[in-house]
DNA sequence: AATGAATGAGGCTTCATTCAT
DNA sequence: AATGAATGAAGCCTCATTCAT
């Protein structure tokens, strides 16, 4: 009897449904079918019928490995938030170069995965977001590390400046730590507000993107750290 | 004797609740609640049933003037749209001045808008556009707006600039139209993600985020318009 | 001031809203405004409202006068089957002649009628009659009256037939008082019946549909009367 | 174990509550109550509430099986128009004999039916037929088939009669498409009508009612063939 | 004579969740 | 490993009816 159900990594065998899959595999499944249902309806309108029917299983499989709807939500939000911050952690951390090359690969990194995944993106930047605790919280985690990340590019540049040439060109000194974490904010919002916006209109690449980004912001920067404030005059 | 219950623009008289009141007056009440309302659930989330104890009536009242939760959202989106929008355009257009003056005095209305209505704010840029049609619609509308006033600012100051001095210096003439588009929505993009930001964290007045979206973002353009791009070296 | 709205038997004075009408005046339109709303939607689906609207006032001029539902439905039903009464006993009593001529003469008065308001109809015979006790009680003892008449009319052509000559030819005498009873159930059922098809059945006149039932029904009580039953082989 | 709570086609065991029934005997009880409840109280007055109490269920799964109460009342409309076509069918068709005793034996059927299942005549010939769209016209069909059975028996016996003897006797040769289509209507009302009052009349028996239908309108019948029409003098 | 303002009660429908096998 | 059967709780909406003028 075993292996008459032989399964491959990909999942069902054949056409038909397949049954007495492994527990991992069946929860991969209910897990994707989450989150397109989370991102198409959001958490409130989501119902575990549609989910359990995407999924392929009954609703009592569904509870029996998930527990229940907030389980599962939060079980999508923590997935999704280790495999969006993996891909940029890979492309910022252990990674010589200057910080706007590391800033520029982690910002493609994070483009080209929301553009591949965009229910994944909604759910966290919007799904998770809008829903209060404890999934708001959840991402927020996520998104703090990357601030984190960003933050501690924007003060390597800024101290690389102090110290002497670098992006910044020199003589600026006067980025202190609140103002990083609020440019730092500011740059994650842009990149947020960017993705969603790409993935909305077509024709807009994951680098056009990053590009754009980088044009707006890094420049912008670069001023400040020369101490070229704008000031209503 | 006629008169007893006396009731001023504001509201309800004293503590007790007034009954009997015009229209008009019961009207706003229930769109004030129902903003709070829907602010803190969610559409999906919010319930008739609070909406219509916050605004002190029983629910036919609401379902007599507003129909069904559908129009009380669109209602909301509408009047919250409409007075935002009003603050920011009284602030831009009508007035002489550089186009970063006018930037400049756009954001600040916006941000102390946002700050001031911090409920209708979360409505508008969270509750409405996660909703999808026709109330993402609706709120779009409004962005559109005041993105197309951004976007105006940024041409004008790009006109100049290839005119010869100005802001963003002399010789540049690389800023075509979808660029300028592309930085209209990063720029309004940092705004809102700032905005919530900042209403979320104690202590950041709207002049602060103001001054650091203009530093952050007018420079930045400026540089572009120089034609000083970042790229990959 | 008085008199300043004069108003004329026919009611609304101009195309604008007649105000302070008389109550005959005001109670009439209610009930017509009420017959058209029974008819279509029925007592349970018809509204207050509506019937309020139709009639041209506000709901609580409507209570004021006729109470309650139930008893503008009960007012509506009296008001109708008095007038479809008065018209058939007009057509049937008080007139010489043979009963076959009589029966002609009311089942006219009545297709006629019917034919002339159908709501009025519609409402006696489907809506009051559907909607139980007490309303269909009412309805009922119209019914009888009319079904009274019949059966006279019947009995009293088999009473001629008994003696002698007449419609019946002669020689029956079988023809008892259930059995009258029956066949005045049998013939009004036909003319309701044979009513509600006519008025929806376009380019049946009301003598049409008479003809049709005499024939039918008349020619049969005669073979009935001469004993010559129908009966299984 | 298995077994403990055997049920038998005819539904709940003893005289405790039968949980867990198989999908096919949860409906037929459902529809059985709904038959009952829109009998009694008509489609508008009926509550969901009550049919499932009725039935012996939560409303849940009432609305599991069968959708919605307009979806109810049209499953049960159907089958009950079914049950009855199908009673009347097979006692007309697919039978030799003369016309006069196939139509005995439908009326016979049919005042059985009405007679034994009062509740489902009920919903067939009032509750549907004045609900309107698209209920009626669901009623309607059945009604149009009998009637379709009935005038193909009028029009046999009368091509009989116009060939030489049978019940119409001779020489008659004047009933056209439309006469006899108004006479079938006339016999159906006929029976729907003295259906309705055998029910609320006790002692009257389907035979009784039969009986008086053949012997008021057969013999009609044979006279209109004979074209011995009545004719106001 | 007439009405704008207001509500208690009840109906249809959905959904997350559990039971028993 | 998996599911068919079942429900408590809650939400949207409507309607007959009354209050205060």
């Amino acid at each position: 009897m075993g292996g008459v159900w032989g399964f491959g990594v990909g999942g069902v065998v054949g056409g038909g449904k397949a049954r007495r899959l492994p527990r991992v595999v069946r929860e991969r499944q209910m897990l994707d079918a989450a989150v397109r249902s989370f991102a198409r309806h959001g958490y409130q309108a989501a119902s575990m019928d549609e989910i359990a029917e995407l999924a392929g299983v009954s609703k009592p499989l569904v509870y029996l490995y998930l527990n229940s709807k907030e389980e599962l939500f939060t079980a999508v939000i923590r997935r999704e938030a280790q495999a969006l911050l993996g891909v940029v952690a890979e492309a910022v951390v252990g990674r010589g170069g200057p910080p706007d090359e590391r800033l520029w690969a982690g910002l493609l990194a994070f483009f080209s995965y929301a553009a591949e995944h965009p229910d994944a993106w909604t759910v966290l930047s919007v799904r998770a977001r809008t829903q209060g605790e404890p999934f708001a919280g959840e991402a927020a985690r996520m998104r703090d590390e990357i601030t984190a990340f960003v933050a501690g590019l924007i003060g390597e540049a800024a101290r690389e400046a102090r110290g002497g040439g670098g992006v910044a060109g020199r003589g600026g000194a006067a980025v202190g730590g609140r103002e990083v974490e609020a440019l730092a904010q500011a740059l994650v919002g842009s990149a947020e507000s960017l993705a969603s916006w790409a993935n909305a209109t077509p024709g807009v690449t994951a680098k056009e993107a990053a590009a754009t980004l980088m044009d707006f912001a890094w420049s912008g920067l670069g001023n400040l750290m020369k101490s070229e404030r704008w000031s209503p005059r």
